[in-house]
DNA sequence: ATTTGTGAACAGTTTCACAGCG
DNA sequence: CGCTGTGAAACTGTTCACAAAT
């Protein structure tokens, strides 16, 4: 799996996620392309990085395809962790978390710098003062943090997270964030999509 | 600037951020590949795509890098109006847009399909039902839209930001959408970001 | 007959290594 | 000197065109 090219990987992710809703038995490369703006043969390569044949004359099996992708993430469909760090207005829009339903990611815990926040939200998950993020994510082993806190204390946090061996970080702020190799950081705060969407063409 | 390769422009974009928190007065290349994992040598092909010279010896001198990279994307950047379309808690957790205050972004206005939220929410622009979506895009000139819908409403609310003329989508739904090739869309949501995480490891 | 799967050409991006500049 | 700027090489990803598969 670390022989899919990165570019891949990402459309193949929105692959699963387009299959998901997706009833026909079996589904064509140019279908994709339809469907997304992806070029056909674009489509065909990556299914075909998966090496799993399924179907030609009539286009892949749907199901079989999309079992294959739900694989490449959730192997182990042992649940994958996640925390929030910061239960401001953004924070607490994720808490609920419905989006993740069906999913191997689970939300755990949350937590806020500020204990009034903890104390006062509520939440299917308990939520912690920053300073217990280190035990908490130890023991609980989480995976993944979602950063959603103000810019001051973006990178401050940063840090404590992956002291804490996370793997991964979901970044809603608009700092950049400076983490060592092993980490990696998708950064999905409103003005940065937007200055990508304004300098592309 | 069209002949800037579109990886570094998403890099330039964030280079830009790192610098506006900046405060030495030259920065080396080596410096922000420490800052931001980017290898010094695609960091110095970067800035020289800009065909600006600032500084050997002691690296570049920031502050005019700085402001050539706010021009660089300033005159591309005239007050870009944008419109939140869905106000559930994540649209709402969006309304007040500080994060953009200082920027060329604008929020001018938001949509729901239920006339309940856009006339029990308050915001320093107005909302409207969805329904007028068409006519105020078009007389405001939007050219970005936020869709922070449920999943059902997702592709049919596409569809409407496209037939307004909508440049680009900032797409916080887990939903992958059709779009025309005129129109490009930054995927964001959630489960989208925890997959791509999930999946370059 | 239609659509996948893929070698080969192509296009785009990064890395290497070092010349040249302040 | 240390650091930028840049040819040239290496690498990565996409497109084309067609043979293989059912």
């Amino acid at each position: 799996m670390n022989d899919i090219p990165e570019p891949a990987k990402r459309r193949l992710v929105l692959l699963e996620r387009l299959l998901s809703g997706y009833d026909e038995k079996t589904i064509t490369s140019q279908k994709i392309e339809q469907l997304t703006g992806w070029s056909s043969a674009v489509v065909r390569r990556d299914i075909a990085a998966l090496k799993i044949h399924c179907g030609a004359t009539n286009g892949y099996r749907t199901e079989e395809l999309r079992n294959h992708l739900e694989k490449l993430f959730g192997e182990k469909k042992e649940s994958l962790k996640c925390c929030i760090v910061g239960l401001g207005r953004m924070g607490q829009a994720l808490l609920d978390a419905s989006e993740l339903y069906d999913t191997p990611f689970k939300i755990v815990a949350g937590f806020d710098s500020s204990v009034n926040k903890t104390e006062v939200l509520s939440s299917s998950f308990p939520l912690h003062p920053t300073t217990l993020m280190k035990k908490i994510i130890r023991e609980e082993s989480i995976s993944y943090g979602i950063l959603t806190v103000d810019a001051e204390e973006a990178q401050p946090l940063t840090e404590a997270l992956v002291d804490c061996g996370i793997k991964g970080i979901v970044n809603y702020t608009p700092c950049v964030l400076s983490v060592p190799p092993s980490v990696s950081v998708e950064n999905v705060g409103l003005l940065t999509a937007l200055e990508t969407l304004a300098i592309s063409l």
